[in-house]
DNA sequence: CAATAGTTTAGAATTATTATAATGTAGTTT
DNA sequence: AAACTACATTATAATAATTCTAAACTATTG
């Protein structure tokens, strides 16, 4: 079978049809072994360059949008300049490379799960991530 | 003395001169007992409404992001849209109410240290900061 | 109090993101 | 497989957040 066809029916699930730009899209983000962190930019250059054809810039604003609110992509913040997304949209923490600008998740058992003593009464939590800036040993911290 | 001496102080520590509209950003600031977390756009406002005068978003923006570079504020990032400055500047955690969209310290002793068990090779650990996301207890999560 | 170095300001420029409206296309119907 | 329809894509315009600019202003120094 065809090696689209995953992605075809992925995109009929969200409820997205599978249009050219779409499945090429697709490929980029998720026919990869390891979890993929992306700007929007990056995307933008990586999907031009690999399919070799232009794809607008708005195109691929509405799509990861439709993605992430579907929940098979995932939003992550590092400061009001960096917002990046994740293809692992399960609850998990990040690395983050000072010196590259890389964001690395964090493997589920190098890190204690944290334990909250006290949250804010009446209140639920719906989610708890930690973020750790890390940088070159011989080099002044941020 | 005036209240506005150690505002004077910590500007001159600084290296900035205490003009006129850094002195009133002070107070809106650090005159106050519980830390604080703001936009700019809040700033901005609080500064007008509190002084009753008119101030410009460039020196706003210049001036929060001198103190910033100083330490004497911290940036913190809940999603791309959402970009708040911090009066305290210690590593610490923080809750995110999504219901009133308030950012809100988390008390140290609230929250064990967080447990890293392996780190990047070669690198340095910066900052470890956990964002706890909440929401009202009978409401449907983001 | 004059000189100067740094500051404030309005508005222009820039950047990131979202909206728009015309054109194009996937999927369905015939 | 032609044609229909609903949704997509696109270039461009609009909006929003932030930064830059250059002229007017002000705190400090001598």
């Amino acid at each position: 079978m065809p090696k689209n066809c995953n992605f075809i029916e992925k995109l009929r699930e969200v409820g997205l049809r599978p249009t050219k730009q779409r499945v090429n899209m697709c490929e980029v983000l998720f026919n990869r072994e390891k979890t993929f962190h992306f700007t929007i930019n990056d995307l933008v250059k990586m999907i031009s360059e690999k399919m070799n054809q232009k794809i607008s810039l708005a195109t691929v604003y509405n799509t990861v949008h439709a993605f992430e609110k579907k929940g098979y992509l995932k939003e992550i913040s590092i400061d009001s300049h960096k917002s990046y997304f994740d293809t692992n949209t399960s609850a998990h923490h990040h690395f983050f490379d000072e010196d590259t600008n890389e964001l690395i998740d964090c493997d589920e058992n190098d890190i204690d799960p944290v334990n909250i003593k006290k949250n804010i009464t009446g209140k639920k939590i719906n989610s708890v991530e930690v973020l750790i800036k890390v940088a070159s040993d011989n080099q002044n911290q941020k």
